[in-house]
DNA sequence: TCAAAGTTACGAATCCATTCGTAGGTGTCA
DNA sequence: TGACACCTACGAATGGATTCGTAACTTTGA
C-alpha cells in the first residue's frame, strides 16, 4: 500500500487528494471535482490517471466499462514523505524550523493550537521515556 | 526583496539555500558546495544561476569578471511560502495536519520540542489576546 | 434501430527543468 | 609572450509533466 515513496507531481497530488477524500472514483468524478478549481479537459485527467496507474500511484478496476481508480498509497505516509522532503530541501533538515514557519504564517484557531499542544506533549513523552 | 512569490524548482532551491547560508557567492563557490552532494557540472550551475537571474530569483554583480550572485528573496518568507504551498496542495489547507505529520515522523530532540513549545505559547498568546 | 452521449486508448504538441558541450574572452605566471 | 586556467554566454539535447484532439468502442434512450 505504500511502496517506494516517490514525490508525486502537482497534478498527481491533486488527483490523489481527490481519491483520498472521495475514495475509489471514476475519471468523471475526479474531473468534476478538479474542474471546479481550474479549467481542465476531461481527457487530460484521464491521461494523467492512466500514467499514474502505469507508475503504480493508483490502481484501477477495469472490470466495468467505466474504470474505477483507487489511490495506491495511503494519505498519511505520503504526507509524511512530502513534509520530510520539504524539510530536507528547504529547511536543511530541521523539522523544527518548518514548524516555526508554519506557526508564524498561520492564523491557527485556539482549538488547533490545543490539538498541536496535545501532539507536542505526546512527542515529548515519547522522547523522554522511550 | 521578496516580490511575487514563485515556487522555486529543486535546483533553484538548492542554489538559494547555498546563497542564504554563504551570502553573496560566485558560481564557483556555489558549484563547489553543491558538487559535494551530487555530481554536477560547473556550467550546469552557471546556466541555472543565469536563468534564475532572468527570473529575478537572484541578482548579480557583474562589475568584476567573476560575477557575484545574491539571493533576491529572503529565506524566511520563501520558507513560509513553501510551507503554505504544501499545506494547500497536500493538506487541504490545514497547517495543523502538516504539523501533526511533522511531529509524528520526526525524532525531535528535547531541546527542539522545548523551542516548539515556546513558539506554541507565543502563538496562543497572539490568538487569545489580539 | 440508431443517433447521442459517455468512455478508453493513444499520439502528439507544448512547456519547463536540467544538463552539458563548445566557443570565445580574460587573467596569470613562468 | 604564450600556454594554461578560469570565466561567461549560449545553443542544444534530454526527460518529464501537462494538455488536448481524435479515433474507436459501448451504453442509452427516443
Amino acid at each position: 500500500m505504500c511502496p517506494d515513496p516517490i514525490r508525486p507531481s502537482d497534478g498527481e497530488l491533486a488527483i490523489l487528494s481527490v481519491l483520498w477524500r472521495r475514495g475509489p472514483s471514476t475519471v468523471r468524478e475526479v474531473h468534476t471535482e478538479l474542474a471546479q478549481e481550474r479549467d481542465l479537459g476531461y481527457t487530460t485527467v484521464l491521461k494523467l490517471m492512466q500514467i499514474m496507474a502505469d507508475k503504480g500511484l493508483v490502481t484501477r478496476d477495469a472490470s466495468a466499462m467505466t474504470h474505477v481508480y483507487r489511490a495506491a498509497r495511503d494519505q498519511e505516509p505520503t504526507q509524511a514523505f512530502l513534509v520530510q522532503d520539504l524539510v530536507r530541501r528547504a529547511f536543511a533538515g530541521s523539522a523544527k524550523d518548518l514548524m516555526v514557519r508554519a506557526l508564524e504564517s498561520q492564523t491557527a484557531t485556539g482549538e488547533e493550537l490545543d490539538e498541536i499542544q496535545r501532539l507536542l506533549d505526546a512527542a515529548r513523552r515519547k522522547a523522554e521515556a522511550p
